[in-house]
DNA sequence: GAAAGTCGTTGATATATATCAATGCCATTC
DNA sequence: GAATGGCATTGATATATATCAACGACTTTC
């Protein structure tokens, strides 16, 4: 498959940019240690009982991940558009088999971090182990205010929340992984939709 | 206050050791940013509205944070015993005031790292950023196995779930904390108790 | 272009959990 | 050692949300 490496790239040059400074040399070896990856819509980049390998960096389109009940319903876990990464990191760094899925939401543009070049690349460029560092930093606590907010919160409150913050992200995501995201079900936002409007 | 710095320090140490090597002298300088304080049972070391001005390392006892509704009740956000970290990382990066509250569960001895030590820490010791970086990555995983259990199980698997993992803290802990950790009634956990035994 | 699937909505009902209220048990305090 | 306050339990009831079922609007597939 043919793809356009320099715009995947230079999204996450970008994204490096924002956190920490890298010389041209450095930025050049980081590179080095990704292969790229498209994804169509509805493709699964990682299944359910499969270790996961490789985080993923999104340059175009949006991942989610979800486990499956025993049921068969889903239980969304994460989203990731651009400039998000995404992966199992219980399964990447445990390497044991994930209880997730990864899936396109849209056809997808990735940039792909195997496991085992993880700690070359931080030896070779010791800032990428600040930028993770931050990188983390950030996810747990944006994960933190989520797990307050469905604690604390009824699903009105957590849904008009959730508008406030990503309200953009509804053109991009179907309501029913929303109200899976937001712990209700689809008749419930449905519900709450009309409400409150 | 006096404190016997001696074991504090040893209980640092063995949790840096357990991540990351440092040598004799990179030891010391970590050990000069931090500042011991003792805590008594019920005492705040962080109140609802300040700013998040330090990191706690709980070098013996324990702490829990939580944040308190309009009607009063409150929301446990996170435990911390012996060897972990308690901060509100949200206002301790941003320096907002905090939403949340930081209690003594029991009579503590903490290590106290403060914001503008941070910094010059990581630069002093390069190691204590993969320190940081494999602290917030655990951390992070945790919370996202919290976050699924919450929003996938109904609360007597996230009951049994707890026990089998962290059963133990039960002595530690008041029964209406555990409740509010678990996102439910103290009522309902009391019954839950009843139906699984 | 018909058929099949996907998605959001709506209604009727069921269920889990919260709320309110009362009681008893401890531990702490004076 | 009486009194107080915090905590767990239990019962009765209320409420939020899930479940089940049906329908219509779209989109995708063949």
């Amino acid at each position: 498959m043919q793809v356009n490496t320099y715009a995947m790239f230079s999204e996450l040059e970008k994204n490096l940019g924002q956190h920490i400074a890298l010389t041209a040399d450095e930025l050049d070896r980081v590179k080095r240690h990704f292969v790229p990856k498209k994804l169509r819509r509805k493709q699964l980049l990682l299944e359910q009982g499969d270790v996961c390998t490789r985080m993923a960096f999104v340059t175009k389109g949006a991942l989610f991940s979800y486990s499956t009940t025993e049921k068969g319903s889903i239980n969304v876990v994460q989203f990731a558009f651009e400039s998000w990464w995404m992966a199992d990191l219980y399964s990447f760094f445990t390497q044991e088999p994930s209880k997730l899925t990864i899936e396109a939401l849209e056809d997808c543009e990735l940039l792909l971090l195997k496991a085992d070049r993880l700690e070359p690349l931080l030896v070779e460029v010791p800032a990428m182990e600040s930028y993770l560092r931050i990188l983390y930093q950030n996810a747990y606590v944006a994960l933190q205010r989520r797990m307050e907010e469905t604690i604390g919160l009824a699903a009105e409150q957590r849904y008009t929340r959730f508008m406030e913050r990503d309200g953009h992200l509804l053109l991009r995501v179907p309501q029913h992984l929303i109200a899976s995201y937001l712990g209700v079900t689809p008749e419930t936002l449905s519900r709450i939709r009309k409400q409150v409007s």
